[in-house]
DNA sequence: GTCTATATATTGATAGAC
DNA sequence: GTCTATCAATATATAGAC
């Protein structure tokens, strides 16, 4: 696990049911609009964005609901800035997985994921997508920004895939794997079942390593 | 597509988000809670259960809020039902597809679920991967029974691996044909993209026809 | 920058007339 | 069985004191 990746909060830690009020006091300014993104971070994924409300962020924060909106005007203004913290977030952990590994060895990275956060993906899914799939649902203008949080994952995937040499097929590579690593989530999720997590990740590795040996190039 | 299929409204059909009314006019008495169970099942597929209110299910009914809780006695009794009659629906539709087939082939119907459903995956994802992962972040006491609605794909699915000789992972290979299949459903909803969810058909046919072929026994 | 108080709309749910 | 009227709680959002 790298730093980057273990300091991202909605993808990483322990599963908190009761968290409820986290004190505010001597805290910077400049902070307090932190702490909101990153609390409203890990309820928009623990809780879903629908079912987060202002209260439950503010108390979360250690903040009034009218304090709230001297930092984002409105709840959407909220998720924006959410998305856009994952995607700098998600950027952080590619860029910490490109240093000193063989592109399949970043793939495997990628793949791990699913067991790096498994409690957390049993008990909520994936972060990413439950919020496109809840902001497709809502028809949310934010929805396709959310969908650009995969996109990072597609690209970063396809890069690798070029690197070993499938030029052609490193897009439809790319979200084979983002979709085999989703479906995974999603019925971990239901069935809070880590057996089948641990041998669907066991059953990516293997389909990776019995890929056809196009070329290796280092990267 | 089977007729049982065909008459489950919320897998098939086409999309529509501006449904509004429909008049009650006339109706039965006893029809008035199927219609309620019906338009429910389609709301909080299409919206999402905490996105969808009384009042959102009451108008597209045709009826009052009031009258509403003579039927239903609360939101989550309406879930229950809705849950219940989205299991009697794919009992229907597993039924259907038990006659007149070879196991490879109903295997095949359940992949081509995808396709057949496509335009309303593409809008709202699965109805079942949907639901289980919002009632689990709601932390909902519903969301083992809608995890059932699964576990009757996952068994019927098992049934026909064993028919095919896979006594031994017939288990394993039907959670994971039903994992695939939920990762193209959230990838293809979170990009619109009904190439991407075709090709993941098509890859997963091929996954199946290249399985090692244990025996074949005609069920 | 943060707070309390408040406005307004909508939520799930109830009471009682017809 | 269906309706209107209404409830209490909560939602997002605003106003203004400190």
């Amino acid at each position: 696990m790298t730093d980057a990746a273990s300091s991202t909060n909605s993808w990483f830690g322990e599963v908190d049911r009761f968290r409820t009020i986290v004190l505010n006091e001597g805290m910077s300014k400049l902070n307090t609009r932190k702490s909101i993104e990153e609390m409203a971070d890990s309820l928009f994924y623990e809780k879903g964005f629908e079912a987060t409300s202002f209260a439950d962020v503010a108390a979360a924060v250690g903040i009034s609901r009218g304090n709230f909106y001297h930092h984002f005007k409105s709840k959407d203004d909220i998720l924006d800035a959410v998305i856009t913290r994952r995607m700098n977030k998600t950027k952080e952990m590619l860029d910490a997985w490109d240093v000193g590994a063989t592109p399949k060895g970043r793939i495997v990275s990628f793949i791990r994921i699913l067991i790096a956060n498994q409690t957390k993906i049993m008990a909520f899914g994936c972060p990413v997508g439950s919020l496109t799939t809840e902001l497709a649902k809502l028809d949310h203008v934010a929805k396709d920004r959310a969908a650009e949080i995969f996109s990072l994952f597609r690209d970063w995937l396809a890069h690798q895939f070029k690197a070993l040499g499938h030029g052609k097929d490193a897009a439809d590579l790319a979200l084979h794997v983002l979709s085999r690593s989703q479906g995974t989530a999603v019925l971990a999720s239901a069935y809070g079942d880590g057996e089948f997590l641990k041998s669907e990740v066991v059953a990516l590795e293997n389909w990776l390593e019995t890929l056809p040996n196009k070329q290796l190039v280092r990267g």
